[in-house]
DNA sequence: TAGATTGTTAATCGATTAACAATC
DNA sequence: TAGATTGTTAATCGATTAACAATC
């Protein structure tokens, strides 16, 4: 029986996993729980009580290995075995993404982008097309995207969530500012008037 | 003496405050703990435990007043009084927050965007302009903006930091994907990348 | 081997929830 | 007044830190 993690863990593994990749990139071969607790500003105890919920893949006098450990934690992650996604709404947020963000390197493939505005149907960013919002249901029962990016307007966020998740969609990256809520599928809130009002209460 | 409030509690409160924001709106004037935590899936010790870090907004047998407590939670937040921001990197992401964020909506006022590339500099969104990254430090002495928002590429994300903070900013909003730490400047990041892995994560 | 550092159990600390007297 | 709901103290729960035997 699979004991479950918090999320207060799962929250940290990205950001061990992006340290990691940069001391490879760094030429570095091995680590110890209390160096890298320095470099994150955690403690070594935390670290190594993190790492052994998924198993212990350190050593012994030695540390972790680094590579070993950035092969461990993208297969925890799961962004070791590509899963797909769509982006629906490609207005400035949702372009910027298609132009700029690291799809890949999250674990991620996009698919193909939705709009309903002329003006962008048929476009490509990176090699993405951007297909008529009229075609996504015909689209997502062919190719069974795995998750749904949600950068729409807040008005139509709740219909459109419910829409995806009845297609297939298994989890639902969201950008608008509503605080969407569906039994069983995983969500994952960018809130970013949220992140700046908590700026503003911190910069008092 | 001031006792400190818990990140916890903190992170909770834009919350709060966009969902009080919502019941305004719709015409809602009274509120308990009770019907409120259902609406955010909290419970109402909890709700009622973090305002109380504040003061006491409630009245017993009655619930909150809506309008009042969403003054409250302006004026502890700091949005009542509009702070100054500049944006620096206009690039996809720079321009899709100068296009579409409601920064008077979290307390903030744009000032001004910041590039090196001729082709946005002289520049205006939103009737805020893009001005030329050499003529940021004069800008910065003169109007001493509040905060800063790095959408610059990483490789370059910790030096522009450090000057930022030496010509004064208060706090900055980093969307690079870095861990940026300066001693007594609160940062509050946007880590996109991570936010997907964990969805990643939770999509298996 | 001796030194280093892990994996893991136990202790502490903090955050959430429950309970209830105060009071509108 | 009686009912409702707060503010707040006490109890519980969970997460973090400390300690240390195991072992490379």
């Amino acid at each position: 029986m699979e004991k479950t993690i918090s999320t207060a863990v799962i929250k940290r593994l990205p950001r061990y996993y992006r340290h990691i990749q940069d001391l490879e990139k760094a030429g570095v071969f091995r680590i110890s729980s209390k160096d890298l607790a320095n470099k994150l500003g955690l403690t070594a105890s935390q670290i190594r009580q993190d790492l052994n919920c998924f198993g212990g893949f350190g050593q012994q006098g030695y540390g972790y290995n680094v590579t070993n450990l950035k092969e461990q934690l993208a297969e925890i992650l799961g962004i070791d075995k590509s899963k797909t996604a769509v982006l629906i709404g490609v207005g400035n947020i949702g372009k910027a993404l298609m132009k700029n963000f690291d799809f890949e390197g999250s674990g991620f493939k996009l698919l193909a982008g939705f709009d309903t505005n002329p003006d962008v149907i048929g476009r490509e960013f990176e090699g993405v097309r951007v297909l008529d919002g009229h075609e996504m249901k015909a689209f997502m029962q062919k190719n069974k995207p795995d998750i749904a990016i949600l950068t729409i307007p807040r008005h139509i966020a709740a219909v459109v969530a419910k829409d995806v998740v009845d297609s297939g969609v298994r989890g639902i990256w969201n950008f608008t500012n509503v605080d969407l809520h569906i039994e069983n599928v995983p969500i994952e809130h960018v809130h970013l008037s949220d992140s700046l009002m908590t700026l503003c209460y911190n910069v008092e």
